[in-house]
DNA sequence: CATTTGACATGATAAATATCATATGAAATC
DNA sequence: GATTTCATATGATATTTATCATGTCAAATG
């Protein structure tokens, strides 16, 4: 391994942490120093990689959504818009997302604290919203994106919700409901589409 | 004023303080030297009033949540349950309420935060929720509970996306799409209701 | 009026924070 | 093989953090 390519290897060893970091424990859980100490390096080292701390929350927050596991683009294609839109809320609002935010969506796990965040980390933000709206419209042209827009806050809305809530029973409670609103809502949707025309 | 009310006065104002804090800058904005400072206050004092940090982090949000303006508590009595929904969303999602946190509702202003709490503030937060679930509940008795848990997440998703996004124009895209999102399932529960008698 | 109490101030401690100057040692280059 | 480069380490600085021991002064109490 070459130095490139060392180097390479270590800043993404030190992504890989800092975006499960700040999803379990937002925006202040990316301590420099005890980021560092537990990728297995020191301190010092990290200016070779990020220029500063808000560098690197963008980085990490970037790194987090690019490496999400089940996202809208891994869905089968054949679905009409109403199912495709369930499954994906079922997938959102499901326990075992809401209790492994290390690897989930970082929408979700950082909502409300992107307001104390530096502008940077704001702008990246709202280009993940951006994105995450793009990849659900796919294939679907034409679509009003307000019906999308209700559908990602309430999945967001529901599984921050719902990890927020200590007890398993209300937690589960708040996921279903969501799933099932969120089914009510795909439908109502084509019906409002349907009566339109 | 005796010394047990120039207490409470005291207590008052930093209670004030911090939970406007706590909603504008979430679990990091109430550091005990700024707080106490900008109430014209000393540091040490602060331990008169609470034993630590985290016992202020639960005091300000159940001062925050007592305190909250427009709540479902202060609405008119003649409408229907659909009605009464729309308003309370309309309400909650709106620009004047996304643009002050520091006076708005503190579920929404630090959703994604709890679990960065400790336990004592993790539960506080779910008292406020279930609190918030009872009144909106007020005088409809028998409706499953799930229709306004949802109606709940959709109110504070929507709002701490709106809030997450810099741009004005997608956030209040945002609003308004979560404002017709809770109309059109506020309905549709209904008509649920109504099929299955 | 003397004494006590208690609300708040002063100042200290210990830990954690971001950042950077400099050192080191191994890989890359000549 | 000598030299340069650069990824990382060491160590320091200045700031901020929560917490507490102690001091002070005004109000309450006898």
């Amino acid at each position: 391994m070459n130095r490139s390519e060392q180097k390479a290897a270590t800043r993404t060893k030190i992504l890989d942490l800092a975006a499960a970091r700040l999803r379990t424990e937002g925006l202040a859980g990316n301590a420099v120093h005890r980021l560092m100490r537990d990728a297995g390096l020191t301190h010092g080292g990290f200016y070779v990689h990020f220029p500063s701390k808000e560098a690197l929350d963008v980085a990490a927050l970037e790194w987090a959504m690019e490496n999400v596991g089940n996202t809208a683009k891994h869905l089968p294609g054949s679905l009409s818009r109403a199912e495709r839109r369930k499954l994906l809320a079922a997938r959102y609002l499901a326990r075992s997302h809401r209790d492994h935010p290390e690897t989930g969506c970082p929408l979700s796990a950082l909502v409300s604290e992107v307001p104390h965040g530096g502008t940077a980390f704001q702008n990246a933000y709202a280009a993940c919203v951006a994105q995450s709206l793009l990849d659900r419209q796919a294939d679907y042209g034409g679509t009003p994106p307000g019906e999308d827009i209700a559908l990602l806050a309430l999945a967001i809305g529901g599984l921050a919700l719902a990890r927020a809530l200590p007890d398993p029973t209300t937690s589960d409670a708040v996921l279903q409901a969501c799933r099932d609103a969120s089914a009510i809502l795909a439908d109502a949707f084509e019906e409002q589409r349907g009566e339109e025309q």
